[in-house]
DNA sequence: ACATATATACTCAAAGTGAGTATTATTTAC
DNA sequence: GTAAATAATACTCACTTTGAGTATATATGT
């Protein structure tokens, strides 16, 4: 492998917390550009891992400590946007996907701050209804985009992955296709990404806020795999205090799927599971019956061999 | 980002067929030493994507078209043992799961041959029953393991994991769980690459064959993507000829997963959710009521959001 | 006391699953 | 040529899970 092989490798987290019913997602935002994912270079010298890595220059850049972290995806595309260091060197990134519990004193870095993920993707967010964005705006210009495919397969596949994505006729939206989404919308020129990157914009539009580089493709990645993981680990409880009532809870999963639940049948699943028990003590609230406050139980990952939060229980109306 | 941070990228391919109900990986077996996956550099001059550059060399290197094909995980492990090509540039690698039919007369490379996966993971078929060596060996040498961990905190973690990995003490077994099987086995110095990465060997046992790099790392990745994927993209059909019996789906799929589904509610499930339709023509063969060709049903693409081949008809006896 | 707001408990029909038995269409043994 | 064997396909049934409620309990505010 001669040395006209080498590359530099771009280590970028998503490195997300909820709080209060908002999926916030850490961004840096140095004066007048686009909001950044924390990224920086893997250090082959100093680095034993690529995980070490992001671990070590994450808590030097944010003054966090990173609880559960998960490697996405590793990205090389020419083309699409890159940071590229020096004179030619090409840069290859790896995405992480990193939970961690927003405590509101901490220390923080300067330029960093938590940003609503929805920001980047509004028409992800269902929890008050289907965003009106998708029908007034994406399907469309999907639409556009496919009929300006002359060739009637490649017009027929573009309407498919519409149909399938945004679950337009009838079809149901699937909340875990949140990369095929962006996908769609950056190859029909919808994001500025894409007219960044040199593809031609198909109109005007361009849907949520743009992040620098492919961070906004990362993002969307990491999302997608949160929404899939919470099903069968118990991940969730990365994001919660260490005790909670049965609502908040509820409301952190609904928050970092875009969907609402339905609170009794959410309660029966999380108790008839194992995944939390009482603690005995309740919340002290405003309104209504106090709510018992609840622990995860740990237990579960020795009984259970995928523990999770089932999202079977949508609502529908 | 000086130039201090450049690393090389290899590309590993684990490319799989099914034939026969033994599901197989294409090995390189350059003569005496361990068998490796095929790989090469990824170059940043000639490849526009990672994607690209893995087809290009592997169509060179293996005659091989790839159909579907999909990024499983980018290892960068110092200490892991990783192919160092000239003096200390550090090599990260990217592993692919690539699936093919596997013609029968395709002109084939010299050193490449197709080889059983489960040789190199005996303890995942348990189609015929229990792999014996579980019980004989692997959590006799595991509790040894756990024992060797003064700490009690430690030695618990490690029977627990041995408990879900391998399903003892009523636990079910969960075929996914591959990798995190081969990873336990690697650190209790069960497999060989473990002594070769410089761990101390706990027993004179080397479960499974051994393979090249972190390759049956790759592998061990890239079977449990596959198992899980099967259950909710209909991937199984890239490895299916145009048209097969029920049984020989059924097969196929007990092949990958490693676990015997019962047959009757394989087909009413296969029926009911659209994913084959019958052809009309049946199958000749020796014994029984000859079967129906059936082929795989492309619209269900375009009708159900996660359409696959579930699992959920196990057989417990 | 009563309206309001939550939390929690219970119900019920529909759908999905696990594990069969029953029937049909072939080949092979006698 | 008929019976046994073999495999495919069809149907059954109990049980579990799910979706969507209604009902009851325990707070607060006026």
């Amino acid at each position: 492998m001669p040395a006209k092989h080498v590359v530099s490798i771009g280590l970028s987290a998503a490195i997300v917390s909820v709080a209060d019913e908002t999926p916030s997602v850490l961004v840096v935002h140095h004066g007048g550009s686009e909001d950044a994912l924390p990224f920086g270079p893997f250090d082959p010298l100093n680095h034993r891992t690529l995980d070490s890595g992001l671990r070590k220059w994450v808590g030097e850049q944010t003054y966090l400590e990173l609880g559960y972290a998960e490697q996405l995806y590793t990205f090389g595309d020419r083309g699409r946007h890159l940071p590229t260091p020096d004179e030619g060197t090409r840069v290859v990134s790896v995405g992480y996907l990193a939970l961690t519990r927003q405590a509101p004193d901490q220390k923080k870095a300067p330029d960093t701050r938590w940003s609503d993920w929805y920001r980047y993707f509004p028409w992800e967010d269902w929890r008050e209804a289907r965003p009106v964005i998708i029908d007034q705006v994406i399907v469309p210009a999907l639409k556009l985009f496919a009929k300006s495919a002359n060739g009637s397969d490649v017009a027929e596949n573009r309407r498919n992955r519409m149909r399938l994505c945004f679950g337009t006729d009838g079809l149901v939206w699937d909340e875990e296709k949140v990369l095929e989404r962006y996908e769609l919308l950056y190859e029909a020129g919808l994001v500025k990404e894409a007219t960044r990157d040199g593809r031609k914009a198909n109109t005007r539009a361009a849907l949520g806020v743009s992040m620098m580089f492919d961070h906004r493709r990362i993002l969307a990645t990491a999302i997608a795999r949160l929404r899939g993981k919470m099903k069968y680990r118990p991940v969730v409880f990365e994001l919660m205090p260490p005790t909670f009532t049965l609502l908040k809870l509820q409301r952190t999963v609904e928050a970092i799927s875009g969907i609402r639940l339905h609170k009794q049948n959410f309660r029966r699943l999380m108790e008839d599971q194992g995944l939390v028990e009482g603690t005995g003590k309740f919340a002290t609230q405003a309104r209504g019956r106090p709510a018992e406050l609840f622990r995860f139980r740990r237990e579960v990952l020795r009984e259970r061999p995928a523990p999770g939060v089932r999202l079977g229980m949508r609502k529908t109306s």
